[in-house]
DNA sequence: TGGCGCAATGAGATCGATCTCATTGCGCTT
DNA sequence: AAGCGCAATGAGATCGATCTCATTGCGCCA
């Protein structure tokens, strides 16, 4: 076996003396030195991370939770995340919960006993989250990611639902719109979709609009047009449609077209979360963005200070809206006579 | 500290007891099982793996390393191979190479000393990486993941990516195309796209026509238009490009539908990969796909069984041809003479 | 030349769980 | 009632690295 035991016989010194070689080896002399980093080379040792969190009492590894890879807006925020987490000498251990509670505790649980040195979640509904409860009682690092503040025990990273969509919502007003509609992927899932309509209702009312119920679709990444249909058609149909992440947009305007519609032509669309491919599409995609690289910079950084005691400060990333080709004026027929509020 | 000497304290018991509570209660008399559980309630005893890992010279950890996240393919195939990995009590580190070759060795390196049961590796080209040279002399289990087995030592996981685009290419043929295209990312960093221009060239032979070179673009996920239409305008252009992954494709459709062309109106275009996005696009993408969820679930059991010291017959995943909307016939005027070959 | 001081090294304990091997104790048999 | 056998439990070693505290040894100065 390569350890330092076998090392340090073969080199003819103690364990003590063999570790010196690599945790400080300005205190040893050059030539037991080198005595040991050759014998370390013949039998090919390689130090054992294990022992050394088991004695060091760290690990040097952060637990990642988000709900699902296939959502390239947590790819990519755990892309992001790996890359910080790596300069600053940390592993990832990542896991996906599906959005279920039972698996989000069981998970949890899973990495407190691996004992790593932070968890960076990102759950269904902070508020109601049993495993938040139970951490609120350890003394485990903990930041949300994505999941506003509410139970303002946890640090949490990530943008300021509420107003990014009010700004996404100000922004359909400007160009024109005054139906706008609202779809989300299933509700009861979400606190982010809960701010997100809640920012556009309140653009809404600010605006002297009328804003409409959330519509719900059966699942986050792909729309049922048929529930739709309904709030489209007619004189008085919606001219443009928020959607609470990206996937749905994308979705919304893949179906849209397939139905002989255009868009921004017949209806625009915005998303919600600026992933990466939006900005390939055709028509090219109009969303509110979190800066990505910034976000995991950001998300790590900040677990790292909870991690050494510090008390980070929250400072909400900033959102930027990128205007893409599937938000649009509306439709002439439709057009509101008064000019658009800027 | 909650450690199992203080359960066994509190409970009255000796150490060996007080695990034994856990890893065999059945051996346990009752009341002393339940005295041993109470103190550990009591004292909110949670097991340490890391001790464990020492102890038993395992770590029921996988290491996992992709070149990036942004790119949904290996996000998703992450999302499957983690499910998979938790199912069978084993947890994922997860790394990201952005396929550079110095990384991809730290990477590993780091791995290793964290000493994770297996290893699952996508890399950028296989047979010149130095890094699996270096792990053919170490007897971790180290599975290739989308990497074709060309370095036998190793098994694979992945589409038999040669016949995949071949199958490609013999679609577009099918569909009347003569004039058939191929474009990839940076071309040096990918064994993938190497075998990939091999299958559609040899299609293109057994089909009697002319195969081109690879063009390569500047990213694996953007395409730079400019670079393409030389081949595309004319009478004797290009009716369809075959594209070596989902994401460059969507990109192509995208800058050919923004400079007017319609696709498959003007061009057909096929991608690689299978990624869900490409479903719900319009148009959606024709592309070849490997089930997601069985590739997943074959990695982690290969490598499993790699990890228990067998030998896995490698299978290779049957990939799947999705038609979409993003290939057609070719444009009327260039329509070959003869029938298509069926 | 004796002793002081510092540099270099070694011995032993520690992190937490678990395995092996002993030992206790009780019931049952003859 | 003595002894056997099994069930239940305890003592100690182990996994690998590292930290603390002791000890060695050497140079240098008085």
């Amino acid at each position: 076996m390569a350890n330092l035991i076998n090392v340090a016989k073969l080199a003819g010194v103690s364990r003590a003396t063999a570790a010196r070689a690599f945790s400080s080896p300005e205190s040893l002399r050059p030539e037991t030195h080198r005595r040991v980093v050759e014998a370390a080379r013949a039998l090919g040792f390689r130090p054992n991370k294990v022992a050394q969190q088991l004695r060091a009492q760290a690990t040097l590894m952060l637990g990642v939770m988000v709900p699902s890879l296939d959502n390239p807006v947590f790819a990519e925020q755990l892309q992001a995340m790996e890359e910080a987490a790596r300069a600053a000498g940390y592993s990832l251990i990542v896991t996906t919960s599906s959005y279920e509670p039972s698996r989000e505790e069981a998970i949890v649980e899973e990495m407190l006993r691996q004992r790593v040195d932070g968890l960076a979640l990102t759950v269904a509904d902070a508020d109601h989250s049993a495993v938040l409860a139970k951490l609120r009682r350890e003394n485990t690092p903990c930041l949300l990611v994505h999941n506003p503040p509410a139970t303002s025990y946890f640090s949490s990273v990530g943008v300021d639902n509420h107003t990014a969509m009010a700004d996404a919502t100000r922004h359909l007003i400007a160009l024109g719109h005054r139906r706008i509609g609202m779809i989300g992927g299933p509700l009861l899932q979400s606190d982010r979709a809960r701010l997100r309509h809640e920012g556009y209702r309140e653009a809404m009312v600010a605006a002297g609009l009328t804003s409409l119920p959330l519509i719900e679709m059966p699942r986050h990444t792909q729309v049922a047009l048929s529930q739709l249909e309904p709030v489209l058609g007619g004189a008085d149909g919606l001219t443009a449609v928020l959607c609470t992440n990206d996937l749905l947009a994308i979705s919304l305007i893949g179906e849209l077209r397939r139905s002989g519609r255009s868009v921004p032509g017949d209806l625009s669309v915005m998303g919600f979360d600026g992933i990466e491919l939006g900005r390939h599409l055709y028509p090219s995609l109009s969303t509110v963005v979190q800066p990505r690289a910034e976000f995991g910079r950001v998300a790590v950084e900040t677990l790292l200070a909870l991690i050494r005691g510090e008390d980070p400060q929250p400072r909400p990333l900033p959102h930027v809206l990128r205007e893409g080709e599937s938000a649009g004026s509306p439709p002439a027929p439709y057009q509101a006579p008064e000019p658009s509020v800027s």
